[in-house]
DNA sequence: TACGCTTGTGCAACTTGTTGCGCAAAGGAG
DNA sequence: CTCCTTTGCGCAACAAGTTGCACAAGCGTA
């Protein structure tokens, strides 16, 4: 499972406890792997046993910080795991099974869906073109990392804008005949 | 959850057993809703306990063909939760995870995985295009129903067509400089 | 009839992801 | 100092999704 990567390159950006990183999952990496804090306590203690990662604080005293980092297996680890090979994800959306659903049935309407859609996947984009040029302003000199970085967040820019001109599509279309 | 839904609208196109519905679920439906052969039993006892299908057999007969058919509750239920609104539902990609981490990292190159995509993607979208031309022809007559399934069809275009041109996109991006 | 292959069905066990709650520590307000 | 709120940590239970196996029936073949 990505879980495991997604906090091994939160923890090698910066070491930091469980909280902050749930909170970072919410605000960076979150955007394209999710996971909710249990998820991730629940890993923490699993790498941390595997002798991934290491901790000061001890592991059985709750409501005790305990701070993070990456031992030399962990990063080892990321780096064999980063340079293999995964599979692509399929799409999974409940609106596609809406509007399947609806053909089938000739009594619904979707329109008012689609059309929230839109609303939605608008905000998401203005949030990471807001980032985008923020972090990575067009004419700036970068870095490697930068680069992949900034891949990154385009590949949520080109995923949102392909929605937003698929909505727009599907709402002129039928009604355009 | 989406499965009942999806279940219930290819059961409407035609009634037919368990191991139909996973062939299908392979074919079309799945192409944005997956779902494996146990989870479509699992999930089609349940429907049946709570009365949206009903099936021609006896249910604890092992290996004996059951067919299903959708009842009246089910047909409503469906179209309650069609006319109903939806979360949008976040990227989740692993190759953008092996981005970040190679970013940290400084020592992975992630091309080759990229161009390993872009072959996957394409062979995906030729799949969607081939269906598209056999299924609705440009230049047909369409029902509305067709214009739905079309534009379900076409979000899957769209998609793979984003992630194509990312890859490039990056590919070239870096490589250029 | 006996044998093996394929198909349909389903149990069991596991992993992953979600939700709700409880407890401990820290820090501010009375 | 005591009370209360916030923050960090984690258990427990559940829902969803995956994997592997097992059993029954049908069918072709010897």
């Amino acid at each position: 499972m990505s879980l495991t990567q997604a906090i091994l390159t939160s923890l090698l950006e910066k070491p930091c406890t469980g909280a902050e990183l749930a909170r970072r999952f919410d605000k960076s990496l979150g955007y394209f792997w999710q996971a909710t804090h249990q998820q991730i306590y629940r890993e923490l203690g699993a790498m941390e046993r595997d002798g991934l990662i290491a901790a000061h604080g001890l592991p059985t005293a709750r409501g005790r910080q305990r701070h993070f980092t990456v031992l030399a297996p962990g990063r080892a680890a990321l780096e064999t795991w980063c340079a293999g090979e995964g599979e692509l994800r399929p799409i999974r959306d409940e609106l596609l099974v809406r509007m399947r659903g609806a053909a089938v049935l000739g009594t619904v309407d979707v329109s008012a869906e689609l059309r929230r859609h839109q609303g939605l996947h608008h905000e998401v984009l203005q949030r990471y073109e807001a980032i985008a040029e923020r972090d990575f302003p067009s004419g700036a000199q970068r870095s490697t990392a930068d680069e992949l970085q900034l891949a990154v967040l385009t590949a949520g820019i080109v995923y949102e804008k392909s929605w937003l001109a698929w909505c727009e599509d599907v709402l002129a279309g039928p009604a355009g005949d």
